[in-house]
DNA sequence: TAAATGACTCGCT
DNA sequence: AAGCGAGCCATTT
């Protein structure tokens, strides 16, 4: 079973608009755990492939992809398709505004 | 209960 | 600009 923590991280990520990316620790942050970066890409990393969450719009703090292997190149590819910019393999713009 | 793991971050070199 | 090392958190064994 999820933990109450787990499903709050869910919510946020659930919430980050398309066309947008957030960094892990940004993430992390929004449900009060500044610092849990690393929790994050676990939690990420244990979602089912069914999963219908913005989970590609996920990125570290350098603007790159984190995710290793094929499943990085298809984070990328849906990123370029949600109209996302970038400059080799870093994502041009972290255009992310969150409203607390 | 304690030790290991990971889709991270920051500061210093 | 790029690489290295230590710090952080909850989950999993």
């Amino acid at each position: 079973m999820d933990s109450p923590e787990i499903l709050s991280l869910y919510a946020q990520l659930n919430k980050v608009p398309k066309g947008t990316v957030v960094t892990y620790g940004s993430l992390a942050k929004m449900i009060g755990k500044p610092g849990g970066a690393r929790w994050v890409g676990y939690v990420l990393k244990n979602l089912p492939e069914e999963t219908k969450l913005p989970w590609h719009r996920v990125i570290n703090s350098q603007g790159k992809i984190s995710l290793p292997g094929e499943r990085g190149e298809v984070q990328k590819r849906r990123l370029k398709k949600e109209n996302v910019e970038f400059t080799n393999d870093r994502v041009r713009l972290k255009a992310y505004h969150w409203n607390p």
